[in-house]
RNA sequence: GGCCCUAUCGUCUAAUGGUUAGGACAUCAGGUUUUCAACCUGGCAAUCGGGGUUCGACUCCCCGUGGGGUCACCA
C-alpha cells in the first residue's frame, strides 16, 4: 500500500512551503488510495513547543487535510530508536566517538582550506565497542560511512541523484542512547510506519543518501524519494516572514478562503497541462501527478492568490459567503448584512476587504470633501439641484428606485451629472457601490439625512 | 570552499527533436459602468551565454554564468 507522510517539526507556524509538502503528500496518498500520516519530529526538546503542534493540526484541518491514523510523535518513541542504536553500535555500523567540538571545527576548517569535503571521518570509527565503553568523556554516536561509495537514487521528479559517499563522511546519529538525531530518527520511523513514498522539500536532498545509508545498514526497504522545489520569495530567495507572511494562519485571518488556498498551492510547482485552473480538492486528487511536478523554485505570487481567491468568493453561494464575512462586518441595527455582502462579493479579493470597503454604510456620519460632491467640471449649484432632485425623487418613491434613478438620470445634460453627487453624498466615497445598492442597504430614511447633509454641506460655504 | 539541485514572458507555467514558442496572473488599451469592482475584446512581453550532436534544439551532451540548497551534538 502506498503510503506518504507529512513530518513537521513543531517549531513554528505551519508556512506556505510546508502546507505545499503536507498537500502533494496528501494528494499522492490518496490518488493511490493510500494512507496520509502525520508524524510530529519533535526531538530538539529546546525548540519545539506544544502550541506550534496545535497550530500546525488546526491549520490542516481547516484546509481539510485530514491525515489517516492517529499522530506519531518522536518524542514518545525514545526506547524504540534506542534499541535500534545499540543494534547499530554492536554490529560495528555505528561507534562512539570522543572527539570534541574544538577539534572538528579545526579540522572542517582546515578541509575547506585544501578545498576538500569538510566532513569527519573519525578516528574512533575503528575504536571496538568494548573500549569505549571503557572510556571516560561524552561521547556522540557517528555512523560508519562506508569509503568511496557512490549512492544513487531515483527521485520521482528529478531522475538519478548520485552522491558519493566521501562527501557525506561518519555523521553523527545521537547525542547519546537517549538523545538520537534526526536522520536517525527518520529513517527509523519510515521504515516503522511502512512509508513507501517519501515526499519532501529540496532542502532534504543532502540527507537522503544518508537516510539511504542507514537504512541499508539496518536492513530496511528504501522508500521512493521525491523533492520538492523551494517556494522563493520575490527576490527570488528562501521565502523568508521579511515579505509579508508565510504563515498559513495568517492568509486564514485575512480572509482567503481554504479551497482558494489549497488551489493556489497546488499550482505552485504543478499543473494538469491543461488550460484548466480552478481546481477543488477532490479533482486535484485525480488529476495530481507526482511526476509533473516541476523541478526549479517558484516564487510564491499574491496577486495569482488573490485572483483565485476573488474567483472562489464570487463563486461562492450568498448566505455562506455572508456567515464567512460577519467577523469582517460591523453591526448596525436595520442594517441587513446581506445586502452588503451581495453589494461587494465582486469587489473582494479577501474577506478582510469587506471592512474598509464598507465602513461608510455603518457611519453616523460621513467625512469627505466637498469637493469630491462635483462631476467634472459642475458649478455648485448644479451639483445642488441634481442633489435636491435625487432628494426629491428618493422621498417620493419606495419602489424601482433604480430605474426611476437611472430614467432621471438620463434627463441630466451628462448621467453622470446627476449620479455622482448623488453616489457621493450616499458614501462620502471615490468608489463604492451604486446609489441605489446603498439607498437599499442604508434605508430611505438614512438616505435622505445624507443627502440632505451634503446639501447642507455645500450651502456653508 | 566541497557536494548537490536548478534555469521559457515581470510572475506561475505549456510545448513525443519540427508550433507564428501556447495559457493564466499582473500590466496596458478599448468596450460596458456615475465611480470602483466584475465582465467582454485586444496589445506588450520569454527559451541565461558559448560550444557541440542533428536536415532541424526550448527540448539531448559539454563548458561557463546566474540562482538555490546543504556540509549542526537543528529538523
Amino acid at each position: 500500500m502506498i503510503k506518504t507522510r507529512f513530518a513537521p517539526s513543531p517549531t513554528g507556524p505551519l508556512h506556505i512551503g510546508g502546507l505545499r509538502t503536507a498537500l502533494f503528500n496528501f494528494l499522492f496518498a490518496k490518488q493511490n488510495k493510500g494512507e496520509f500520516l502525520l508524524r510530529i519530529e519533535d526531538t530538539d526538546k529546546k525548540r519545539s513547543e506544544k502550541k506550534w503542534e496545535k497550530e500546525i493540526f488546526e491549520n490542516l484541518e481547516k484546509l481539510n487535510l485530514f491525515w489517516d491514523n492517529k499522530v506519531e510523535r518522536q518524542s514518545k518513541r525514545k526506547e524504540i530508536y534506542k534499541i535500534y542504536l545499540e543494534k547499530m553500535l554492536e554490529n560495528g555500523t555505528a561507534y562512539y566517538c570522543f572527539c570534541t567540538k574544538e577539534e572538528l571545527d579545526k579540522e572542517r576548517e582546515e578541509l575547506i582550506k585544501q578545498g576538500r569535503a569538510p566532513v569527519h571521518q573519525g578516528k574512533y570509527r575503528t575504536l571496538p565497542l568494548k573500549e569505549a565503553l571503557k572510556k571516560n568523556g561524552n561521547p556522540v554516536i557517528r555512523f560508519k560511512c562506508p569509503l568511496n561509495k557512490d549512492i544513487v537514487f531515483h527521485d520521482l521528479i528529478r531522475g538519478a541523484i548520485k552522491i558519493n559517499t566521501n562527501d557525506i563522511g561518519d555523521f553523527v546519529i545521537a547525542k547519546d542512547l537517549n538523545n538520537p538525531l534526526y536522520n536517525f530518527t527518520c529513517t527509523i520511523d519510515d521504515y516503522e510506519m511502512q512509508i513507501s513514498h517519501v515526499i519532501r522539500g529540496e532542502e532534504h536532498i543532502p540527507n537522503t543518501p544518508k537516510q539511504i545509508l542507514l537504512g541499508e545498514a539496518l536492513n530496511f526497504p528504501i522508500p521512493e524519494f521525491a523533492h520538492l522545489s523551494l517556494i522563493l520569495g520575490k527576490d527570488k530567495r528562501k521565502l523568508s516572514k521579511r515579505e509579508g507572511s508565510t504563515a498559513i494562519a495568517d492568509y486564514l485571518k485575512q480572509g482567503y478562503l481554504p479551497p482558494a488556498i489549497i488551489n493556489f498551492i497546488a499550482f505552485l510547482g504543478w499543473n494538469p497541462g491543461t488550460d484548466k485552473e480552478i481546481y477543488s480538492l477532490d479533482e486535484l486528487i485525480k488529476d495530481f501527478s507526482i511526476k509533473k511536478v516541476s523541478k526549479s523554485g517558484a516564487i510564491f505570487n499574491i496577486d495569482k492568490l488573490d485572483w483565485i481567491n476573488g474567483m472562489y468568493i464570487r463563486k461562492m453561494n450568498l448566505d455562506e459567503l455572508t456567515q464567512k464575512c460577519l467577523p469582517y462586518l460591523k453591526q448596525k441595527k436595520g442594517i441587513d448584512n446581506k445586502k452588503v455582502v451581495l453589494a461587494y462579493k465582486d469587489r473582494l479579493k479577501k474577506l478582510e476587504d469587506i471592512t474598509k470597503l464598507t465602513d461608510y454604510l455603518y457611519q453616523d456620519k460621513l467625512n469627505y470633501n466637498k469637493e469630491l460632491l462635483r462631476w467634472k467640471d459642475m458649478q455648485d449649484r448644479e451639483v445642488k439641484k441634481s442633489l435636491t432632485d435625487a432628494l426629491n425623487l428618493i422621498k417620493e418613491n419606495n419602489e424601482n428606485i433604480k430605474e426611476k434613478l437611472i430614467k432621471e438620470a438620463k434627463k441630466a445634460s451628462s448621467i453622470g451629472n446627476f449620479m455622482w453627487p448623488l453616489r457621493v453624498a450616499l458614501s462620502g466615497k471615490k468608489a463604492s457601490a451604486g446609489p441605489d445598492e446603498i439607498i437599499n442597504i442604508i434605508g430611505k430614511e438614512e438616505s435622505l439625512k445624507r443627502i440632505q447633509s451634503a446639501l447642507a454641506f455645500l450651502t456653508k460655504s
